[in-house]
DNA sequence: CGTCTGTTGAT
DNA sequence: TCAACAGAC
């Protein structure tokens, strides 16, 4: 019996949404398919190949092992599909990440005489819709905030899924100090949600700036993988957890603005940017290869750079950290730093990610202010007082006590000196922004 | 989601 | 000597 119908899983890996979709699919009348592309292979053993293999483990045992997975560029593998089966449709999520409108474009064209139907989206108002009164798209994130929660979104799926279906992850981890590990699927979404829920997230204000604490909501991976959908928090979210709810809004910002200008992902988003003076050479090269490495001799910088290299996960605190030292200390342009974090982290997402480091640099939207330069060592000595953090990822200095560890000149030999002088950086970055100054 | 500098007033 | 704060970048 040929499928009437595809269901495309692009970044959506969670069936509580779809509860039709799941009797659909056991009945024959839907093929599940998912499509895995060169991005999404990279080296073998690669812990965030394991995390979303686990999740597509999860999800075709959720669907009763009905899940199609085929490999290659969507744009050509969707079709291919839904021809040979002789589909009548193709449903999937709209407007997400590097499929923005530009491939959902691309595929729709492609499918030709195939309808193309999108069932919704991974975020709570989908990418475009939320528009200032001219119809243009917000640029700053106050105002499109303000918009966003105006507009409002329906309640979460009531969940059609007999939870005893959904694949039980005996033996993945909880999520511990620092995890290490997340485990996948819808399942352990919710439950990683719950135990946030009830726990840090009344101290999130202030929590979720220490690393060396579990103060964030460890949810980032779910959320770039769909077994989660933001509109299941934000329904469980209360007046008092604001913060939280601002930095889901940031995410649907960010997903806005990268929707209506996909060259963003690659390109200054202020374009004065373009004209700004980055180092090169092998100097530059040198120096971005100590920061991947975390060998720049900057306590907090090197912790949050290997555990991204170990975890592949950083905390969001460190992630600003580290950013701005690459290009405000290293003169490096950020677009490096973004392709390294997009190839290692766990809950690389384009918009969220590529966006982040244009605020970090300047030249985003609502970008911080180009004179707001961090001191990797004030930020250390703030967000990690007590240098538990970078101890735990910096071997070399576990025999330095407490807050020494911050200390540049009292650090032992084996840890390596500082690769630049943050005070002489600083002034060279000061002095290039105001050059491109209008 | 910052830092630096200078000022003030308390210790 | 230093916390707290304002203003500039």
């Amino acid at each position: 019996m040929t499928p009437p119908a595809i269901m495309w899983f692009r970044r959506d890996l969670r069936l509580s949404d779809h509860p039709a979709l799941l009797a659909a699919a056991d009945s024959g009348e839907v093929l599940p398919l998912f499509v895995l592309d060169d991005r999404l292979l990279g080296p073998a053993g690669e812990p965030r190949k394991h995390f979303l293999y686990d999740c597509l483990r999860a999800l075709d045992h959720d669907l009763g092992g009905r899940l199609h997975i085929a490999h290659g560029d969507p744009v050509k593998v969707v079709p291919e599909i839904a021809r040979k089966l002789g589909a009548g449709s193709v449903h999937v999520s709209a407007d997400t990440g590097p499929y923005g409108r530009e491939r959902d474009e691309q595929v729709r064209t492609a499918l030709g005489d195939i309808d193309f139907v999108r069932t919704g989206s991974p975020y709570a108002v989908t990418p475009g819709r939320v528009r200032k009164q001219d119809g243009e798209p917000y640029r700053v994130f106050t105002p499109f905030r303000r918009a966003w929660l105006d507009h409002g979104w329906r309640k979460p799926a009531k969940s059609g899924v007999d939870s005893a279906r959904w694949t039980t992850l005996k033996g993945g981890r909880k999520i511990p100090a620092g995890k290490s590990e997340l485990p996948a699927g819808e399942r352990a979404a919710l439950q990683v949600w719950a135990d946030f829920r009830d726990g840090a997230l009344a101290d999130y204000d202030a929590g979720r700036d220490r690393p060396d604490r579990n103060g964030t909501s460890y949810l980032s991976a779910y959320l770039r993988w769909g077994c989660v959908h933001p509109r299941t928090l934000l329904a469980d979210l209360g007046p008092g957890n604001e913060t939280f709810r601002s930095e889901l809004a940031w995410r649907e910002f960010y997903a806005d603005v990268l929707w209506h200008q996909p060259r963003t992902a690659r390109e200054n988003y202020d374009r004065k940017f373009d004209k700004f003076e980055h180092d090169s050479g092998r100097t530059a090269q040198r120096r971005f290869e100590a920061w991947c490495e975390g060998r720049t001799g900057y306590p907090v910088v090197d912790a949050g750079m290997r555990q991204l290299l170990a975890e592949n996960w950083m905390h969001n605190r460190v992630r600003m950290i580290v950013a701005s030292f690459l290009v405000k200390d290293l003169h490096v342009p950020w677009w490096w730093g973004a392709r390294h974090f997009m190839r290692n982290l766990i809950d690389g997402d384009l918009a969220s990610n590529q966006h982040n480091w244009q605020w970090v640099a300047g030249c985003g939207t609502d970008a911080a202010p180009y004179f707001r330069i961090f001191n990797p060592i004030t930020q250390g000595e703030k967000f990690d007082p007590n240098g538990d953090y970078v101890r735990k990822y910096v071997p070399e200095l576990r025999g330095v006590q407490g807050k020494a560890v911050h200390k540049l000149d009292k650090l032992p030999g084996e840890y390596p000196a500082p690769i630049v002088d943050h005070a002489d950086e600083r002034r060279v970055s000061l002095e290039r922004y105001d050059a491109i100054r209008t």
